[in-house]
DNA sequence: TCTGGGGTCCTAGGACCC
DNA sequence: TCTGGGGTCCTAGGACCC
């Protein structure tokens, strides 16, 4: 009765929680919360999704429900759910140790099968007294079924905020009722190849031989089946993984169609994504640069294309990368073309401290205090208070809106919260 | 007019080596 | 007429996740 189960803790319509706490009289409205430029919804409460309204819709397109319902939009606020995330980790982290943060909202944990319900009530009172977070909870004998669980959880609208299954009758008894794309890697494209293939169901998909399912599916599909069988595949990962690949890429506000814009772009998304490295002690072998046109708009010429360029030795300071940056953008960029996106992409990370000094290209001591004041500056001052020139300071087509952002309650001084 | 951003892993195929 | 085999590494593309 003692054998160990996997927990998954899950927030309720996450980004919508955050904004509804320094918001609490829309707790019980309609709330969305969009994505970079306004574009399309990222996050829907109980109500708005109540009115049909998918993920990723535009937002264009449901105008007329937003005004008819008095559906309150929200831009999105990153710096606030960020730091309202590491609160909720913190608060799970005080009821076992052994807890692999898988998300912004959600994570997961080992737990003792004679102990589950106990700690499932204290850890939903828990985020709701103290954070007034609401999180849901599915128990299972492995990762697979415990997201299974919780999907019955948010489906069913159960009296209790949380479901332990454990005996095969009960693991069978919910996945008759979880569709096979809501099976935890199994997306869009694998079910509809599964279906083809005659497997509709999750039921369908556990009886197969594992031989058979790594053959036509591929080794995870023959995994996720095994998980849904009982067995453990995809284990608790306590220490997060060191991070391989960086990336700083937005849509811009405004198309751009000339090369003197589309470098003060670079340029800004190259500085934000070195500050990023600088704070996670990482260095970067190499940066590229991927630039993209309006792919909604087809009758438009369409064009696409990335290169990159090796950092030697591997580095992080916004200087060079800003150099090798705009020496990848320079052998992409195509005059004739209106382009609506593009990225920053710095590859093969590796930790600060593990980094071989070049013997021949000695570093830069300019370069590392460049960036050292551009931290300093950018972390007392908020970010964005020191940019590079070559940015551009104003008429900066290319950034993005955020009309509806919430403020940075939690995250900057001037914008905390008053009480009156 | 208006359609997100940031990751990971797996696989197949080609280059290269012995 | 007859033209190897096996291994590794790298990359691009495709799938998944939130």
């Amino acid at each position: 009765m003692n054998s160990k189960l996997t927990a998954l803790v899950d927030a309720d319509n996450f980004y919508v929680s955050c904004e509804r706490l320094f918001r609490p009289e829309l707790r019980r409205r309609p709330v969305a919360v969009l994505s970079n430029n306004d574009g399309c919804v990222v996050a829907r409460s109980q109500e708005v999704k109540d009115f049909g309204v998918k993920m990723g819709t535009p937002v264009y397109q449901i105008r007329n429900l937003i005004k008819s319902r008095g559906i309150h939009v929200f831009s999105s606020n990153y710096e606030l759910y960020g730091d309202i995330s590491n609160r909720v980790m913190r608060v799970l982290g005080r009821f076992s140790a052994d807890r692999e943060v898988y998300s912004i909202d959600e994570a997961f944990f080992r737990l003792r099968q004679d102990q589950a319900e106990n700690l499932c009530e204290q850890i939903v009172s828990a985020c709701w007294d103290w954070l007034s977070i609401p999180v849901k909870i599915g128990v299972a004998p492995n990762k697979t079924l415990a997201k299974a669980a919780t999907e019955i959880v948010k489906q069913e609208k159960l009296s209790k905020r949380f479901l332990i299954i454990s005996r095969p009758e009960e693991i069978d008894e919910i996945l008759k009722k979880l569709p096979l794309e809501e099976v935890w890697g199994i997306g869009g494209r694998l079910a509809g190849k599964l279906k083809r293939a005659g497997i509709a169901s999750p039921m369908a998909l556990k009886s197969l031989p594992e031989e058979y399912l790594r053959h036509h599916f591929g080794v995870v599909t023959a995994r996720t089946a095994a998980e849904l069988r009982g067995s453990v595949c995809f284990d608790l990962e306590n220490q997060p993984r060191p991070q391989k690949n960086l990336c700083y890429s937005r849509s811009f506000g405004q198309c751009i169609d000339n090369g003197p814009e589309l470098r003060q772009a670079v340029t800004d998304y190259a500085t934000e994504a070195a500050a990023k490295l600088r704070k996670q002690h990482l260095k970067a072998q190499s940066v590229s640069v991927f630039i993209l046109t309006d792919r909604f708009k087809s009758e438009a010429p369409q064009y696409a294309n990335s290169a990159s360029f090796t950092l030697t030795p591997a580095i992080n300071d916004t200087l060079p990368i800003v150099r090798g940056a705009l020496k990848a953008l320079n052998r992409v960029f195509r005059n004739g073309y209106a382009y609506k996106k593009c990225g920053v992409l710095l590859n093969r990370l590796i930790p600060e401290d593990q980094t071989q000094p070049d013997l021949f290209i000695p570093e830069n001591p300019r370069d590392k205090g460049v960036s050292a004041a551009m931290d300093i500056v950018n972390r007392r001052y908020g970010a964005g208070s020191l940019v590079l020139a070559g940015s551009g300071i104003r008429n900066q087509k290319w950034r993005m809106t955020r009309r509806c952002r919430s403020a940075r309650y939690t995250t900057q001084w001037s914008e905390l919260p008053q009480v009156k």
